[in-house]
DNA sequence: TGCCAGGCCGGGT
DNA sequence: ACCCGGCATGGC
């Protein structure tokens, strides 16, 4: 336990030393974080702004309105975001959970324990893992590790984790050998997605990436 | 020009 | 229990 804490946290303080801090989430409070959560889904964070701004001008950062707004006006609203008729069922899945029960109170619905808002969002169809562990860290502000495809590349990279481990495997790693802490779950989150976009995306091809000047300019952990 | 981006679901084996 | 195709825009 006391080995891998120190892992981490060496592997943190790199990244911080090479970054700087990131100041997660690049949203403007719950709701739009929640948004960009869903809208985000394999996809670059600049479309995401384009429909989060459209989203915007059509005054509809509201959960009522947002649950309410018909599905083929609200993709063509939300559609520089990619998969947008996908993207607007699953947003709109998630606002008319969060009316229908809590009326659209986010403090209410949040508060419960991790565990429990984070199984109520995986409850909801279009909301997988990440989104759900995104919403409950950042937007809720509750420990949870968020795992995506750069965390994995990273640690694979890295050799902290194993090429098959799955998304709880690499959470769990995380959460076992880290103090539940939101601001350091929040900062080293984002920490490793402006790490992981530096890196090459097939790690079999990872040796000869010239990306892998990283780990020396870095100077991240670099366990052979 | 083709590849890539902060997933997730549903259907097939 | 896996494996895979589908979903889609915009930037480099």
């Amino acid at each position: 336990m006391a080995a891998k804490h120190d892992e981490l946290m060496a592997l943190y303080q790199a990244m911080l030393a090479h970054f700087g801090p990131q100041r997660w989430w690049p949203g403007d409070g719950p709701l739009e974080i929640m948004i960009g959560a869903v809208l985000t889904q394999n996809t670059n964070w600049a479309n995401v702004e384009r429909a989060i701004a459209n989203l915007r001008r059509s005054d509809l950062i509201d959960v009522e309105r947002l649950a309410t707004c018909s599905l083929p006006r609200l993709a063509e609203i939300i559609r520089p975001a990619g998969y947008f008729r996908v993207k607007a069922n699953r947003l709109h899945n998630l606002m008319s959970h969060v009316w229908r029960e809590y009326g659209g109170d986010l403090e209410i619905f949040f508060s419960r324990s991790v565990d429990s808002l984070r199984e109520e969002l995986l409850s909801i169809n279009g909301i997988g893992p990440e989104t759900a562990d995104d919403i409950v860290l950042y937007a809720a502000g509750k420990p949870t590790f968020v795992v995506d495809a750069y965390t994995y590349r990273v640690m694979v990279r890295h050799k902290l984790i194993a090429e098959d481990d799955d998304y709880h495997a690499i959470k769990d790693f995380f959460e076992s050998n880290l103090p539940p802490d939101v601001p350091l779950y929040n900062e080293y989150h984002a920490l490793l997605v402006a790490t992981g976009k530096n890196y090459c995306r097939k790690i079999a091809l990872c040796d000869r990436c010239p990306l892998n000047r990283f780990d020396h300019d870095v100077r991240l952990p670099n366990r052979e």
